[in-house]
DNA sequence: ACAACATATGATTCTAGCTTCATATGATAT
DNA sequence: ATATCATATGAAGCTAGAATCATATGTTGT
C-alpha cells in the first residue's frame, strides 16, 4: 500500500457515470458519441469520465477517423469485475442501498 | 453489474481513514482503541469507518471482554489488495496524485 | 480554406459523505 | 448498583470532486 494511490484507485471508480461507461465497454469498444447516446447524457460528461478512466489505466483509446474508440483494459478490469461480482452477490442487500434506483438509471 | 452495488463497493473504500484501517488490519487483528492510537485519530472516526467496512463485508469483528477485535475478511481483501498492488505499480505516477502526502499521514 | 462533425478541456456550481462533537450503549470490576 | 473503560451512534457543518456550461481542439470532406 503506497501513498494514496489506493484512494485514487477507488475514488475514480466510485461514480455512477464511470461505472455505466465501464458496464457498456465490458460488452465491447464504443465511441464517445455512442456512449452518450446509450447512456442518454451529455458529451462533456462522458469525455470527463473517459479522461479519468484513461489516465488511471482502466480504459484505452484508439483514433478511427474523427471518432475515438474506447475499450476496457482487460488485464485489470476483467479480474476486478469478477472479484466484485462475487462479493456483491454476498453483500448485495447492504451494498445496494439504492432507493428504487436501478443500474443504468443515472440521475 | 447490478444496481449501484458497484458504486457503494468503491465509495466505501475511497477514503483515507478506511484505507489506513485496512492497511493496519492487513498485518493482523486490532481493537478500536489500538487502531486509534496507531493512526493518531479520534475513536468515533475509527468506529464510523469500521461500521461501514463491516456492513459491506470488508472486515469482521469479535468481542473480547470490553474490547472488540476487528480483522480483515481475507476472502475479498487478499485478492483485492493484490490486484490493486499490481495495477498501482504500473500507474503509480498517475494514481499517486499526492502533493507530498505519504501513506498513513491523514489530514 | 472553410464548414461540419467529434471530442477534449476549463471554470463554476452543487452535493454526497467524511469529520467532528455530543451522547448513548455495553462490559467489567468492586 | 455504580463507576469506569471501550465502543457505537446521531446530527450538523465542511470539503472534494461530479455535473454543467462554454469553449477549444482535432479531423474529414468539399
Amino acid at each position: 500500500m503506497i501513498c494514496n494511490s489506493y484512494k485514487s484507485f477507488f475514488k475514480i471508480l466510485a461514480d455512477d457515470c464511470k461505472l455505466n461507461v465501464i458496464n457498456l465497454l465490458s460488452k465491447g469498444p464504443l465511441t464517445v458519441s455512442e456512449l452518450c447516446k446509450k447512456l442518454g447524457c451529455e458529451q462533456s460528461r462522458i469525455s470527463h469520465c473517459l479522461q479519468a478512466l484513461k489516465k488511471f489505466g482502466f480504459v484505452a483509446s484508439q483514433v478511427r477517423g474523427k471518432h475515438r474508440i474506447y475499450s476496457l483494459e482487460p488485464k485489470i478490469m476483467i479480474p476486478l469485475l469478477k472479484l466484485i461480482d462475487e462479493h456483491v452477490e454476498k453483500y448485495h442487500r447492504n451494498l445496494c442501498n439504492c432507493k428504487g434506483v436501478r443500474w443504468r438509471e443515472m440521475k
